[in-house]
DNA sequence: AAGGTTATCGCAAGTGATCGCAATAGTGAG
DNA sequence: CTCACTATTGCGATCACTTGCGATAACCTT
């Protein structure tokens, strides 16, 4: 499976180094969103000389690649997950910081009406949705 | 006009200082979404001594107040604008990066429905909505 | 197995935004 | 007007990346 990997990654015309196994790697075993920070840090736990910037700059690869994908929530910080993962949205309070998932069905008919009314194809998982959550409701 | 906005500061224990009056007076200006680099860029042609981080806190400040409000454009620039002026909802490209307004009122079946089914109350003017535009699809 | 092309890497420096902290200055009270 | 209180400021450091560049090493060809 991952020797595939490597062969569509060449047949594109890109390399496989191991510094991109190591971050493909690493985004197989988180099974959720995690930061570039995260993956850099346990890259670097063994492998010390390899600089942060190559784990920014493979990550962007395997996104234009189509392995994986980032997402924003409402802080400065962007979380990345391999691509097959089940896409959905989120929301998060503003004033507590909670964040909470919701089936991308929910925001299906938006996406339908933006794609007719103005021929855009909105990607609904990729930002947070934020407002105030019920607890923090006033 | 000004002058209450001062005490209204004041009424809520903070205070009315220089800089905070060149941010307001520069939000007053820019008619639309401004980033804040352009504001401080544009207090410290005049006011040298004034720092950036000063400019980023009292945006911070000014919309805890209620008086300035801040937008997610693509993934990394925040714009700031008068609270007062009409709030819509953004469409932008991931490819071009073009940008277009929507009224809120498209987004408001959203809206309602996350306020039903979660109890959140959402605000979907505050990040756009990213997607592949209409020039742009494949 | 060797060689040439060039994607990728490590390092250092840069960017926009944020934070910790000591010094400063609005503000209400007297 | 003076004073004490504390919100706010400027500065330097830090965060989360991003970029330029010369060196390295995948990859394809022979």
């Amino acid at each position: 499976m991952s020797l595939s990997v490597a062969d569509e990654i060449r047949s594109k015309g890109r390399r496989m180094t191991v510094q991109r196994r190591l971050v493909l790697d690493a985004l197989q075993r988180a099974r959720h969103h995690t930061t570039a920070e995260e993956i850099a840090r346990q890259i670097r736990a063994r492998h010390p000389q390899i600089d942060p910037s190559t784990v920014y700059r493979n990550l962007e690869a395997l996104e234009e690649l189509g392995y994986v994908t980032h997402t924003h929530l409402d802080d400065r910080v962007t979380r990345w997950h391999r691509a097959d993962v089940e896409r959905h949205g989120h929301l998060v309070c503003r004033r507590c910081g909670s964040e909470q998932e919701i089936p991308l069905r929910t925001l299906e008919p938006l996406g339908r009406r933006l794609r007719s009314e103005q021929g855009f194809r909105a990607d609904l998982a990729h930002s947070a949705i934020v407002g105030i959550c019920r607890e923090c409701a006033p």
